[in-house]
DNA sequence: CGCTGTTGATTCACGTTGTCAAGCAATCTG
DNA sequence: CAGATTGCTTGACAACGTGAATCAACAGCG
């Protein structure tokens, strides 16, 4: 039984946007030294190659210190030193990278009968995925399912199972990552569904659950777009509608876990039906099937796909625009509430639906810039980043990494390493 | 010129919430030699008079630890030792308490028209406070109202002025404290007013500016509701309608100030015209002057006052409290939205408007249970807390009294005091 | 080819800080 | 007036980051 206790704790450590490097004051340090060791790594991890005098810079700690934190990172191999470049006059710079290969973690995201699984690197590169379906929703069914993607994920690659840091598991709802269960996912029609523990103990291995959305904020938190922002919302647009919000380096996840529902939010209180049971929902008006719904009551007759939307109004059919229009009108108004609400510095729209962004986008900018109150629009950067599946299971591997590593370099606070 | 520059940092330091008191692990403490000043002010100003021992357990931090910090903040005057008290075998206990006389600051809350202002002591104690009105909305006419003010409270209280931190001031619309500038105020026709720094230099006396809902937000935190919650979040009604946000300790003010505008999120696209120019914020279906609006329209003849409406709701007039019934219902719905996406464990329901909140608290958490997704309704403490101008001048001064003192708090570090 | 300048990495003594363990202090109980 | 009990304080100690000095490894140049 190696489950995962300290899970949510372990990601505590601020991400990357979070770095200090303001370089004001007399440089005096503060924080624990697994703090330190963990924005290290971080640094070099995403910020790529990185000589101990840049990691200093970046970090802002003093060079001896990065010299003596850097020691038993190499040691124990979490950190390689590259070959010396040289070209410049003085002693040449040693690159420090993170050994990738060094640790692997599967990432699996679970959709409606489908599974996609991948096996990551440290740097999140996918080394072999995999896409099956699956039919039986029951909790046993699901931890079959997942344990037959390992089987085959594992199979293919040769990753060392001591390699292996765990399995990090995305599925939409309403999921704890603190106490790993799966309070209610509308998905899987599961509520409260220990999850975690039941994949740790059938795997044996460490495991991660958490809200799809919140695995890819992860991901592009160390890899993507939030690379360089302290905080940012990440929103989804696709079967539901998603949102995740990293907060001064860290993923916000409300007291309970639930934080991110972005989707219920009512923007037409006379709108269409929601599944959830109200009227005029986001995802009720933004999401694939509102999409088909609203083109079928347009040409009055039955349209399922969204696809098919899409071609007729790249097309240019008007009726097909219009529904776009209207969608991005919507998801403009909704996101200018999240931005006069918290004033993030950066939001990123993703998810299956972004691939048709260019139909909508037009109509969301202009909403947003009408909606926000005073500068939230204008400081704000809105990006589009269609991902696919593959991206979010790669997240949910991140997440897996990130808590593993983080965790695992904790263990190395005082040793001094002769 | 006393400007005070860094107001906004001093402020990071975590608030009495976000104390530790986990007691999980080897008991290693992290954090800033700063930082533990500030916590453990924090902890004896917001818990009452509290004993080294019971200050230890509050701060997670070690009774000798504790000892040794306490010591220098008790020379300086912060502290002091109240007689103790014995009755229960063993030494007894000496209750640390904040010397609340050593401090103050004056806090302003600018309205329409009109400025209220308080003088507190660290305990947030009103010492006097004085109302009066004002017509020249210019920088210069605002900055002598504020100077008159002053003057008048000063005049009142037998406060050295070396006791006197600063003046804190509170006002509606988008105010960067970090910066000192009023970005945006709708209420006085500013744009880009560098008020902290106009006031700082009249005075010559340290300043913080503060949207005024956050200001409430800091007097909530360290001696009202939320002084047990890590995080919550202050929603006002009244002319406008605001939004606070306490996130993990932290005052939440998004990249540039303006988080927490929460009024001009659209409820309803068809409804009645907002002054920003949209239809159906939340802001022109509760705010004052919509109820108004409201009761105008379903009676025919033109209402101009809140106050009328609320006599007849509660005479029981049945279009009186309809009109109350819907204004619950929209602001239970933008507040569920809150819920979804941040997911806190409290909501405080301040403002005016909540002294009638008796006409629609009920329909409020009737749209708040159907609306909220999960469990994130059941998971949040809704406390109605009307308050009056008063109360938000002295949060004003409360925020000055953060800042002043943590400030300060800072220089004692390094000095280990024979 | 060796000297010098330059710049990155390392070492070491030092100051700061929190903790543990032990001792001290002040009360109650019998 | 002894224990017993509980809170406060002290001192040795270890962890940690830093500054200053030193070492290392290169380029450029005569």
């Amino acid at each position: 039984m190696t489950e995962f206790v300290a899970a949510a704790d372990a990601g505590s450590l601020k991400g990357p946007g979070a770095l200090a490097a303001d370089a004001s004051g007399p440089a005096r340090s503060v924080g624990s030294r697994e703090q330190h060791l963990g924005a290290l790594f971080e640094a070099v991890l995403t910020r790529g190659p990185l000589s101990r005098r840049d990691a200093a810079r970046v970090t802002g700690l003093s060079a001896a210190s990065v010299t003596k934190l850097v020691k038993p990172m190499i040691t124990h191999g979490y950190l390689v030193e590259n070959l010396r470049e040289a070209g410049v006059p003085g002693r040449p710079q040693i690159p420090l990278q993170v050994d990738a290969g060094r640790h692997h973690a599967v990432g699996i995201k679970l959709m409606e009968g489908e599974i996609v699984g991948v096996v990551a690197d440290l740097h999140a590169e996918i080394q072999s995925s995999h896409r099956m379906r699956y039919s039986d929703t029951s909790p046993a069914g699901v931890v079959d399912a997942i344990e037959e993607m390992a089987g085959v994920l594992l199979s293919r690659t040769a990753v060392d199972r001591s390699r292996l840091l765990g399995i990090g598991i995305g599925l939409g709802g309403h999921v704890n990552a603190t106490t790993g269960m799966v309070v209610h996912s509308p998905l899987l029609g599961w509520r409260d569904v220990p999850l975690r523990r039941l994949v740790a103990e059938r795997m044996n291995l460490p495991v991660v659950i958490e809200n799809d959305v919140n695995t890819l904020a992860v991901s592009e938190q160390w890899f993507g777009a939030g690379s360089s922002f302290a905080s940012f919302a990440l929103v989804t647009i696709g079967i539901g509608v998603g949102c995740a919000l990293v907060l001064d380096g860290q993923l916000w996840r409300g007291v309970s876990g639930a934080a991110g529902e972005f989707g219920h939010m009512v923007v037409d209180p006379d709108g269409p039906p929601c599944h959830c049971g109200k009227r005029g929902c986001l995802e009720a008006v933004v999401g694939d099937t509102a999409i088909a719904a609203a083109m079928s009551a347009a040409v009055g007759r039955r349209i399922t796909k969204v696809s098919q939307v899409v071609s007729q109004a790249h097309a240019g059919d008007p009726d097909a625009r219009a529904v776009f229009t209207q969608a991005g009108v919507a998801l403009g108004r909704a996101i200018a509430a999240l931005l006069n609400l918290l004033n993030p510095p950066l939001v990123i729209l993703s998810g299956e639906g972004m691939t048709a962004s260019d139909l909508f986008i037009d109509a969301l900018r202009a909403e947003l810039a009408r909606d926000a109150f005073s500068s939230t629009a204008t400081d704000c950067t809105v990006l589009v980043r269609p991902l696919p599946d593959e991206t979010w299971a790669r997240g949910a591997a991140a997440t897996m990494l990130r808590h593993g590593v983080l965790r695992s370099l904790g263990a190395l606070t005082g040793q001094v390493e002769a």
